[in-house]
DNA sequence: AACCAGGACGTGA
DNA sequence: TCACGTCATGGT
């Protein structure tokens, strides 16, 4: 990691934060505050969260929120109900997610997980086992739902810091050391700072970097030139 | 009407 | 490791 990465890293995130303000992005259905970073409160917001993380998979979280909220409505949002409904039920359920067969057989895993997890925090390596738990996804639960300083690096991630020149590397490891790296502090403040960080790069994303040519039109983008 | 969305997985270089 | 095809609905 070169010194400047991190001063570009934080100079974004301060920036951002400026630009678009807390973004509370712990995807509970229900209300809250954005600024609360109390959640979750129980096993069953952490198991609405997990969900979460894998219904939005190369997804629309509108599309994914009304599958989850479906799920809820039925009562269903509970590890051992996910693995007593049959797949093809579910797979009917989340069909506005998308890719509803791959990530109805993804949701039963996970149950499965958690079920046998007994309420501890999972490892990282562990998440990665199951058939459907990638690193942004595994890294998301872990940050979202069990509060663990894990930062979350998506396409979005990616595209950014390449072309503000925060780094060369696509690798996702590798940005995940270089940003994790950057911020120095307790695992409470760094937990929180990681939530934030990532859900404001993927709202400024969706704004400057969704259509090419990418970032053309970003604001920023002169900031980070002559640093 | 092509293109993309808060990816993961399998396969073949 | 890395690039590419596949999985699928809904919005622009």
């Amino acid at each position: 990691m070169t010194k400047k990465s991190s001063e570009k890293i934080i100079l974004l995130y301060t920036l951002l934060k400026k630009i678009y303000g807390p973004q509370g992005w712990w995807p509970i259905t229900g209300k809250y505050h954005p600024k609360d970073y109390s959640y979750p409160k129980n096993n069953l917001q952490r198991f609405e969260i997990i969900i979460g993380t894998i219904l939005t998979q190369n997804t629309t979280w509108k599309n994914a929120e009304k599958t989850v909220l479906s799920l809820k409505t039925k009562k269903l949002l509970i590890p051992k109900l996910i693995i007593k409904t049959s797949q093809k039920k579910l797979s009917e359920i989340i069909k506005p997610a998308g890719y509803f067969n791959q990530k109805s057989a993804y949701l039963k895993n996970i149950a499965e997980f958690i079920v046998k997890l007994n309420a501890k925090i999972p490892q990282r390596n562990e998440l990665l086992k199951i058939r459907g738990i990638g690193p942004e996804t595994a890294d998301s639960i872990l940050l979202y739902a069990f509060n663990q300083p894990e930062f979350v690096v998506d396409s979005y991630t990616k595209r950014i810091f390449t072309e503000l020149n925060i780094v060369k590397t696509s690798n996702y490891n590798s940005i995940k050391k270089i940003v994790e790296e950057s911020f120095q502090s307790k695992k409470e403040t760094k937990t929180v700072i990681f939530q934030e960080l990532h859900a404001l790069i993927v709202e400024h994303a969706k704004q400057y970097y969704s259509k090419k040519p990418f970032g053309i039109k970003d604001p920023l983008k002169p900031d980070f030139n002559n640093i």
